[in-house]
DNA sequence: GGGCGCCGTAGGGATTCCGTAAAGATCGGG
DNA sequence: CCCGATCTTTACGGAATCCCTACGGCGCCC
């Protein structure tokens, strides 16, 4: 059954919401505020997220970003404020869809059909474990195979994310170089080199044998768990 | 570059939308009808399609119904109706947005961005079983019948990979050679006979006689799955 | 039968690419 | 202002890959 979490304060629409999404069959979980919103997603990642904006406890791209950070999950945002300028932030923060307060509940349901039509079937889950090591995209920590923590600097956590949420599959040095460091820096492929030697002898047992970052020669990097 | 298809019959909102795109370094392509909107998609499929609901030649859900009949690509919708039904109808129809005119061009282009994204976190994992082996070309993997993982070069994967998505049609050494090696190698076809040997010895089960990487004397090779 | 064109295989040298270490450069906090 | 952490840049040995040549096999036509 098709799980939706909503994160919504009002009471009555929340009711209202609840009551729609249980009547078509959703799996529906509820959360009041911001942080317990993303303690559930993490606890039990659902199919799609309904998050309301104007939330009392934190912002809503906030929210957005935290989600993620470890999740491609389906956000269908709801917010009285119509103006222009936080759609489009809300949009850029990650969100897939922007539904404007008042809206009809058959609008929404069928907003929410689309966004679970094209649901993919990725690592949505806030935690990777790789053998030797793990990680915990949600939190941004990493563990050693002694449960040690591992201090990672800003730039080799991003190498790392990109990687670890590409799971399996090659990530080209461009795409890396685009994510990390930005456009301008697509050919300076001597930055992958250094730093995933960081990550190699921060991470693997033997460096100069990884298991789990992988280097394809003229083509990229690969992150495999095992 | 990312390649938009643009639908639409009004000749001012087209032409605003396309200085609007190509402003942002977008590939813009246009149509004024839904005939020959979908004549172009087919001929060269795009990243994305902006499509008006109002053409004057066919219904806006017909023209989405032909698209999802063979593609995934996102589809945002235009319309003047702001009713409920319409939109829900789009949606259903397999639409992914619907933003009712008039409308900003920052959101249109915050909604554009959101349903690229999810095309580069990828959907469609073209996997090819062939026999004796399995390709995945989007996470650059090859597994053996063994379910070993295959090793392959830069130029072994673009080789292959022509000749995949090109599965079941010969395709010349002309067109392998200018797809990989680029136009100042279309005559140096003994380099097709040393990497097709490379492939056939990873990846056929009796290289000599290959089952699905075939030649052609004289013309070219060809990718058959069985 | 022999020449010829086409294909497959092998291997060596040149080139590109990668890993590693380490020295400046930059930034922020105390 | 100094110091530590981080990022950038450079240099070099070694590995992977590519280009190129050589050689043998096969089928075809003269």
């Amino acid at each position: 059954m098709t799980a939706v979490l909503v994160i919504e304060d009002d009471a009555d629409l929340r009711r209202a919401l609840g009551i729609n999404l249980r009547a078509r069959d959703y799996k529906v979980a509820m959360a009041e505020s911001g942080a317990t919103g993303l303690a559930m997603a993490e606890a039990s990642p659902p199919d799609l997220v309904i998050l309301d904006l104007g939330l009392p406890d934190m912002d809503g791209t906030d929210i957005i970003s935290a989600l993620r950070a470890w999740s491609r999950v389906p956000i269908l945002v709801l917010s009285a404020r119509s103006g222009q300028g936080d759609k489009i932030d809300a949009l850029d923060a990650g969100a897939d869809d922007y539904l404007t307060k008042p809206f009809g509940m058959g609008e929404l349901l069928a907003r929410l059909r689309a966004g679970l039509r094209r649901r993919v079937d990725g690592i949505d889950q806030p935690v990777v474990q790789a053998g030797s090591f793990t990680v915990n995209l949600a939190a941004r920590r990493i563990q050693d195979g002694d449960g040690q923590e591992v201090h990672l600097t800003p730039i080799e956590w991003q190498v790392l994310e990109v990687l670890v949420r590409n799971e399996g599959r090659l990530v080209s040095q461009r795409e890396l170089l685009q994510e990390v460091w930005g456009p301008g820096y697509l050919t300076e492929t001597h930055y992958l080199r250094v730093y995933m030697g960081h990550l190699r002898r921060k991470l693997e047992a033997d460096p100069a044998n990884p298991r789990h970052l992988l280097t394809e020669p003229g083509m990229g990097y690969r992150f495999i768990r095992d």
